[in-house]
DNA sequence: ACAATATATAACAAAATATCACAAAAAGAG
DNA sequence: CTCTTTTTGTGATATTTTGTTATATATTGT
């Protein structure tokens, strides 16, 4: 079954994004193709940075400006924001990083399985637990996604910020079904 | 099953984080790999600044917790937060990094020779030129060093943030000499 | 302080992997 | 179909990584 390179090259990526890390020698028995095709497919995918070429194989590209996580927003595909970093932690031990409180609470609505979540505190890079926090929605302040969701581990804080930047102060519940109607109203279905 | 020698080093990385200490015998043991190599991979994460070799094993370095830079404040010893990096550039082509604001415009008056000098927008993340820039002074946000100082790359964005939390803005020249005022008429020294 | 033990480093050879150059094959263009 | 361009595979050669042995250095107990 012959693969265009750039299919091959497509899937290469697909399987890493899957696997974190993938041998040559892995490749070479999937694609069907010698050693030598799939150096030079690391090297143009290394080339237009999607990947780092190691010594056997190869790992998705994680050099992150600083101030960013080694870790891509699984809505948005975003590399993580150090500031924002909001994580879904699920019952079967998976961590799921969201780039800011906007992607993660709509991942919340994929996942039933949470076991704990946890959000970085907008003023003072904390990690605080998601369900005591509350989320300023619509602020003026985008530095992430849009809407603009920030987090704040008191209501008081959270009100004060409103104060200067508007928006809408929610807790975790509320700003989760604010967050999905919205989306799903946008959308129109239903 | 084979692993490639950097997502070996990362995953001693990943040991180490949650163990705190590691020694080269169980990592031999569980990597399956000669001492001699988990020497040699100790020795380039000890060179990347992850983590120091000590006798038997590897310790996490202190230095470089997510959110911290690797440098040092020159005024306070404290470790450098990403969020309110500071930094001096001189005529000499030194780099001096302040931890926030307040130490950093504290610094500026030990220098004469500073040929740029940029600080973190607390609200964006972005760097900007501290003399374009607006300092909230005495805020109720304090996130490094008292007096609290925080920067905006605007005065709007600044007197916004001071409706929910106090304090006074004032632009670079000022900020430097209400600043230095301050601490020298605490310190009773005219 | 000394020997006994453990750990670290250095040097070398073997194995694994990467790169290069060129020829064969495939794909497109006219 | 013929010519050109691109992609692929092969074998030779370079480079990197690894393990082993020997040697040096540090730690421990007496």
């Amino acid at each position: 079954m012959p693969q265009l390179p750039n299919v091959r090259q497509e899937q290469i990526l697909a399987w890493l994004r899957h696997e974190q890390q993938i041998t040559i020698e892995v490749l070479v028995e999937r694609l069907a193709v010698s050693a030598m095709t799939i150096h030079r497919d690391l090297d143009s995918l290394a080339q237009a940075g999607h990947i780092e070429k190691v010594r056997g194989g190869a790992v998705l590209s994680n050099r992150g400006m600083p101030g960013e996580t080694a870790h891509q927003c699984v809505l948005c595909a975003m590399r993580v924001p150090l500031r924002t970093t909001f994580i879904i932690n699920t019952t079967a031990g998976q961590q799921i990083h969201a780039c800011c409180p906007h992607c993660g609470l709509m991942l919340l609505e994929q996942h039933t399985d949470t076991d704990t979540v946890l959000a970085r505190d907008f003023l003072y890079g904390r990690m605080v637990n998601a369900g005591d926090a509350f989320f300023l929605v619509d602020s003026e302040v985008a530095v992430c996604c849009t809407p603009s969701v920030l987090c704040f581990g008191t209501e008081q804080d959270a009100q004060r910020f409103r104060q200067g930047f508007g928006g809408v102060v929610l807790d975790y519940h509320a700003a989760r079904t604010h967050l999905s109607q919205r989306h799903r109203s946008v959308l129109g279905n239903n």
